[in-house]
RNA sequence: GCCGAUGUAGCUCAGUGGUAGAGCAUUUCCAUGGUAAGGAAAAGGUCGUGAGUCCAAUUCUCACCAUCGGCUCCA
């Protein structure tokens, strides 16, 4: 967000918040930092173990439109450090900022007043709190000082605020709109997935999500197909020492689930590369064979706390649709070439937009500076001949490589990453992997590990919000409904659909003792892209009459005429 | 894991210190329909789990479990 003025209205409107606390819980609370964020800002005070009710928001946010209302001034000073630590010595959250500041060579900080209340602050802020005024606070919530989980725990408040009222509305209702479409109440709606307690964190696939899960697979297959991909499968539990070598046992052993067999120690596969690098040593490989693209759809277990599970967002289970990729240095850049240019076909597919990330070394890293320098430098070698806008996340690789993460933009603007792309020179040396080259002797080969949904459970939750659960035809775990006047085209509507079954179509029937306007309510809630009725006229002309989701009646078709077009669309995957 | 909120019928939710109610869904019956709810009846609940207080707990207290919103984390 660059917009200026904006900033200064959520930065004010912050400095006011804060105002506000301090008005109604005196001057006890101790104030942290008060940041804008995309969307708006947010405060963090310590409350010396008490928390804010939601009833607080409300009271919060009167108050702060009384002050807002007062038309006072923001007036900046700005002193020496000395001074600023004696101005807030009852503030410690304050006074250690202070002293960062002067740390990193600053002589001065600055001050802004507003009414009776000052607040340690860089700006900018408005002039006049006339200014202000379209603002909103969302949410309460727990955070530690300086996002650190050592720290103390503080209450956050989260607050918007726009220019104008109609811009505050919008995003309101963009927020409304966000949680209409929320995966977790539309996988209960339209029966796809379920949770249970017997299961925390391990979701259940119903019959119409597994139709999803299975479409999405399959698409993917058949792509994998075309680029010359193997596919294998891996078992699910392997002993310790595997993870010991891989570097899995060291640098993740407190998300991995483990068990015992026959008194020996496994582990349940948190990833699927060793497993890959297991069949790899199977057999003796060449040049010749290179390069290997081995794809698994690997279900992986990772014990996440209990805090961060979030519907089909973060599960402790998941499917990744995992491929490793071996092969010679000469092959490196076609491959990752070959990647992105993979990745970019599937997102298209589902009419994503995206951005691309380099992330590099993080600091629990295997491996020499070198191989890491020669693996970043590779990657943004080709990011670059390719003519692709990135941003750089230092520090953020993976701990056996750096990595490109694509973070994808669904319909209403939210990102998220999930296809990767993951250069490792460590495991091939960990596993002692090689091949025979043209010189006779034996070569290491590069790794290459991507994913392309990332995580299918996650994938899946992302589409449901992205289509709110309109799913395009390709995709529809009913694509067809067939739905008879009455009992007496029952069977006229039976054969119909026996029709569509023939040609692999996913259809239903529904010849049910409701009325007419009640089964296409159903159909529509349900989501279901056609509606097919079938009455006296239809038998008679051995036609359909056609209703699209979301459009109404289409008029009456032939039924070949009709079948040829769903097949093209379903082909198309529009 | 931490902070906060929530947990009542299959679903969405109301309600109460004296063992519970609605709408939808389900089942049955009537109606045989022309593009988003036809009518009627029935059935359905150890009020998340466990302990405590009380003559009495779904309601109050505590612990635990799960979910949600955040924080931290996400190979």
């Amino acid at each position: 967000m660059d917009d200026q003025q904006l900033q200064k209205i959520r930065h004010s409107t912050s400095h006011i918040l804060a105002y506000a606390v301090k008005e109604i819980f005196g001057s006890e609370v101790k104030f942290a930092i008060g940041p804008t964020i995309d969307d708006g800002f947010y405060y963090d005070f310590d409350l010396s173990g008490q928390t804010f009710s939601t009833d607080d928001l409300k009271r919060i946010e009167k108050k702060m439109m009384e002050l807002i209302k007062k038309k006072s001034d923001f007036n900046r000073t700005e002193t020496d450090i000395k001074t600023a630590l004696e101005k807030t010595k009852a503030q410690p959250y304050k006074q250690e900022l202070i002293n960062d500041l002067a740390k990193e060579g600053e002589k001065n900080v600055s001050f802004y007043q507003v009414g009776e209340f000052e607040d340690l602050c860089r700006g900018p802020h408005v002039e006049n709190t006339k200014e202000l005024g379209h603002f909103k606070l969302l949410k309460i919530a727990g955070a530690y000082w300086r996002g650190d989980e050592k720290n103390k725990m503080l209450q956050r408040i989260y607050g918007t605020a726009f220019k104008t009222k109609d811009e505050l509305q919008k995003y309101l209702i963009m927020l409304a709109e966000a949680e209409k479409r929320d995966h977790k109440k539309l996988g209960r709606e339209l029966d796809l997935f379920s949770f249970q307690e017997e299961g925390p964190g391990f979701p259940f696939f119903h019959d119409k999500g597994t139709i999803i899960w299975n479409a999405l697979v399959d698409f993917m297959r058949q792509e994998m197909k075309k680029r010359n991909y193997e596919e294998n499968k891996t078992p699910i539990i392997l002993n310790e020492d595997l993870w010991r070598t891989s570097g899995h046992w060291d640098h993740y052993k407190e998300s991995m689930y483990f068990t015992t067999i026959d008194e020996k120690k496994f582990a349940v596969k948190p990833m699927n590369c060793p497993g890959n690098l297991l069949i790899y040593k199977t057999n003796q490989h060449s040049y010749k064979d290179l390069p290997i693209k081995a794809g698994e759809f690997g279900l992986v277990h990772r014990h996440e706390k209990s805090g961060v599970l979030n519907g089909l967002f973060r599960v402790r289970n998941f499917t990744q649709d995992d491929a490793h990729i071996f092969c010679t240095a000469d092959q490196l850049k076609e491959q990752i070439i070959e990647l992105i240019d993979f990745v970019d076909f599937i997102y298209k597919t589902f009419g994503f937009k995206y951005l691309m990330e380099l992330s590099t070394k993080p600091e629990k890293a295997m491996g020499s500076k070198e191989t890491w320098d020669k693996a970043e430098s590779a990657l943004k070698e080709v990011l670059k001949e390719k003519n692709i806008e990135f941003k750089i996340n230092e520090g953020d690789g993976a701990f056996y490589g750096p990595k490109i993460d694509f973070h994808l933009k669904d319909a209403i603007g939210r990102t998220w990453q999930c296809g990767t792309i993951q250069l490792d020179f460590s495991m091939p040396e960990k596993f002692d992997l090689e091949y025979t080259g043209e010189d006779g002797k034996k070569h290491r080969p590069i790794m290459l590990h991507r994913a392309i949904y990332g995580s299918i459970e996650r994938f899946l939750g992302i589409l449901i919000e992205h289509y709110a659960g309109a799913f395009p035809l390709w995709l529809s775990p009913v694509q067809i409904i067939v739905i008879p006047i009455s009992e007496k085209f029952a069977g006229y509507g039976h054969q119909v659909m026996e029709k569509f079954k023939r040609e692999n179509i996913r259809v239903k029937i529904d010849d049910s003792n409701e009325s007419l306007g009640k089964r296409i309510r159903n159909a529509e809630k349900e989501k279901i892209p056609y509606i097919v009725v079938v009455g006296e006229k239809e038998q008679g002309e051995k036609t359909l009459a056609i209703r699209k989701r979301g459009e109404g009646d289409l008029g009456s078709k032939k039924i070949d005429d009709f079948m040829a077009a769903i097949k093209t669309e379903i082909t198309d995957k529009k």
